[in-house]
DNA sequence: TATATTGTTACACC
DNA sequence: TGGTGTAACAATAT
């Protein structure tokens, strides 16, 4: 489930490898995934042979200048004047195959098969889209298709409807604890769990990593904001970045589908001490982990050092 | 075949 | 009005 450790990672990969690579072709395999604009969000359900046509037209030809990432939203900078907006929601997938390192393996290709990494055959079941670059080839998979692909002009971007919406990058040095504080506090009856969970208080942050950040904070993700100390909440701002900066470094969680941008896992998945966890022991007192519902969503926890 | 899965929006209620 | 909670939705694997 890629949240802001694992987009990041996936961003700055890109970023890395595709700099200055040129659109040579692209191949939409998924025509309800893409779209056009600032304001179509969610994406039109139906193909619209169309659009696709014209998606594809803008995209040729351009060179990749960079990738960044805003919450969970990965933004290609295109030369021409135009940005490509794609959110790999649950299960979306980037892998860029560098022609060097291809093996190829009964009329398809996969990765090299590193330990670290599961056998990704290219193009496979759930290929939704494929980039031909002038230094490789670049695929986006999506099992599930709530991912999105968007191209926006460059003097629409400021009217993309979920960057307008997003709060503070919670690594930015601008998410100080004042910041924070006036963010949550507007919320004294939600359960923190939610409410770490709203992009607009804090972006980037979804499950697997509020769950960490409640565990290391010893705070029950069910706690109403309003029902904690000043200490409580100042417990959960000082988490959140030493969390996350954690899951960048460990290159990702691959919980779920996630991997990097040649396929391999990210090992946070190692260092959880609650999500996904539910039933095991508590990595620091033996306690078994439980797991509650909150706002809809599975919450896991230690009964014992969260309070 | 029912269920679980997540980010996001829509909507009802107070 | 806006905070709050719930349901719905996307599509697929299991």
């Amino acid at each position: 489930m890629p949240e802001l450790p694992e987009v990041q990672t996936v961003a700055s990969e890109l970023n890395r490898k595709l700099k200055n690579q040129t659109i040579l072709s692209v191949k939409i395999l998924a025509g309800k995934m893409v779209s056009i604009g600032p304001k179509t969000l969610p994406p039109k359900r139906g193909e619209d042979a169309a659009l696709v046509r014209k998606f594809i037209q803008i995209a040729l030809g351009q060179k990749i200048l960079s990738v960044k990432r805003r919450a969970k939203l990965l933004i290609f900078d295109l030369s021409g004047p135009w940005s490509m907006l794609v959110h790999l929601k649950m299960t979306g997938q980037f892998i860029f195959e560098d022609p060097k390192l291809r093996i190829k393996t009964g009329g398809s290709y996969r990765l090299l098969n590193k330990k670290n990494a599961p056998l990704v055959k290219l193009p496979g079941k759930h290929t939704r889209a494929v980039f031909e670059l002038s230094g490789g080839t670049l695929y986006f998979n999506d099992v599930r298709q709530f991912g999105y692909l968007k191209l926006v002009h460059d003097d629409e971007i400021s009217q993309v409807r979920e960057l307008q919406r997003f709060g503070p990058e919670p690594l930015a040095k601008s998410f100080s604890r004042e910041v924070f504080l006036a963010a949550i506090k507007k919320y004294p009856k939600r359960k923190i769990k939610d409410t770490l969970l709203d992009a607009e208080v804090v972006a980037g942050i979804g499950n697997i990593y509020s769950d960490e950040i409640l565990f290391h904070a010893q705070i029950q993700p069910a706690r109403l904001v309003g029902s904690l100390k000043l200490s409580e909440l100042d417990a959960v701002y000082a988490q959140i970045g030493p969390v996350l900066r954690q899951g960048i470094r460990a290159k990702g969680s691959s919980v779920g589908d996630f991997v990097r941008t040649d396929g391999s896992w990210g090992s946070m998945g190692k260092h959880h001490f609650v999500y996904g966890r539910k039933g095991q022991a508590c990595k620091k007192c033996g306690t078994i982990i439980q797991s509650m519902k909150t706002g809809g969503r599975t919450s896991s926890f230690c009964p014992s050092c969260q309070k």
